[in-house]
DNA sequence: AACGGAACCCCCCAAATGGGGGGGCATGAT
DNA sequence: ATCATGCCCCCCCATTTGGGGGGTTCCGTT
């Protein structure tokens, strides 16, 4: 099993998981170039990932966080609490900032994002494998912010907050929040600016839309 | 510039629109082997795509619906309205029916599902190039879905209407739809006007508020 | 007693929004 | 040929909103 006389000694041997076959198919083909690594699996969902995972022992995994069956966060969970010894580099659509900030919590060792250059992921694998902490500027604000502000963000909200941001929810206006919690409109402003920062968001329709995604429950 | 002493007569030009940048390498990579298809180009944003369609009058192209500048949905739009004579395969995540079906009645001629197996693909590529409408059998049900569910009110929603209405739910802006949907900002604001009035309601909050509860998808 | 945080109120100002009017063009039905 | 509809664009104007200051109480911790 062990090629030790060869000018790559060891090469980094890494398992895809992505939901999509054709990103599956991305990864492999430009790969496929880089006689340092070496596509030991490929998978489509989180079950089979965690198979793979115990059977092959990668020194690396590519993962896509939407997946069937298991979620990516969940398999990144089911790695670290393992201590398995794979590394893992999240491969994102951009677009869920929410689950990026959890993928980091959860110890995720790198980020690329699917519309960059798949060079850059390539670059991204053996960043990640020589112990580099690798992501993108724009990832970086998503996960920055946690700092501040933690990640369950509607446990931040002030109770007063969450029935304000309740009722913008529902679509009233300053003025009639004011008038149903029999305050003055200017402090409906002020617990709005506070919210919006805390959501990171900047008008009131993005924070319904917050409220209806993240934290409702009818 | 016609080849017509050749086995493989004429090959099937296409055009592969993604803002993934593996997801292009992955169609790249599949229909390399196919000898009637040709890739002519591959872009990752919308206006790019409109500039490759003019100067290439490629057969047909692999839309992604989810692209920056101008989305999937513009461009198809976009080469509906001008007669190009390019068939439309849309390549879409599966996750967002609402834009399915509005690609269904802007006249797509195809569906492919990124999560399938790529050969899929290339097969529902060759079967929109011979005159025949593709599509999985579960896109078919949002499609369908839409001509029994029919909801009073969603229905007097002008399809147009009920793009504008989806955006303004992300948390869109006026201007960040105009931008999105290729028209001025003063028109967003006509479609918003016609939508309190069928909706009801009286700001945009309201609207999404609306949406949210009675026509959200997932 | 001093501190921070939450909740409350007020000012100002620029930008976004809502609501009314006026057009135009194309398509499809009558 | 006319009409209705959908879609697009422009004007104007009042109101709402977003974002920045400035405060005051009350409460629980330290």
């Amino acid at each position: 099993m062990s090629r030790k006389a060869h000018p790559h000694q060891k090469r980094i041997r890494v398992v895809l998981a992505d939901d999509h076959e054709l990103v599956l198919e991305g990864l492999r083909s430009i790969l496929q170039h880089e006689p340092d690594i070496e596509v030991v699996a490929a998978v489509t969902d989180g079950e089979q990932l965690l198979r793979v995972l115990q059977t092959h022992r990668p020194d690396m995994v590519v993962l896509d966080l939407r997946m069937p069956k298991i979620d990516g966060l969940a398999c990144l969970r089911f790695i670290r609490e393992h201590g398995l010894p794979t590394r893992v580099l999240v491969l994102t659509a951009f677009d869920d900032r929410e689950s990026v900030r959890a993928a980091f919590e959860l110890g995720a060792d790198g980020f690329a994002l699917k519309t960059d250059p798949p060079q850059l992921t390539v670059a991204a694998i053996r960043e990640v494998y020589h112990d580099r902490i690798v992501f993108p500027r724009l990832a970086a604000r998503w996960v920055i912010q946690r700092q501040e502000q933690a990640s369950p963000l509607k446990e931040r909200l002030s109770p007063r907050e969450q029935e304000v941001l309740a009722l913008v929810a529902e679509g009233l206006t300053n003025a009639q929040i004011a008038q149903r919690l029999m305050i003055g409109e200017e402090t409906v402003k002020f617990h709005l600016r506070n919210i919006y920062q805390k959501l990171g968001v900047s008008t009131r329709t993005e924070a319904a839309a917050y409220y209806y995604r993240h934290l409702a429950k009818s």
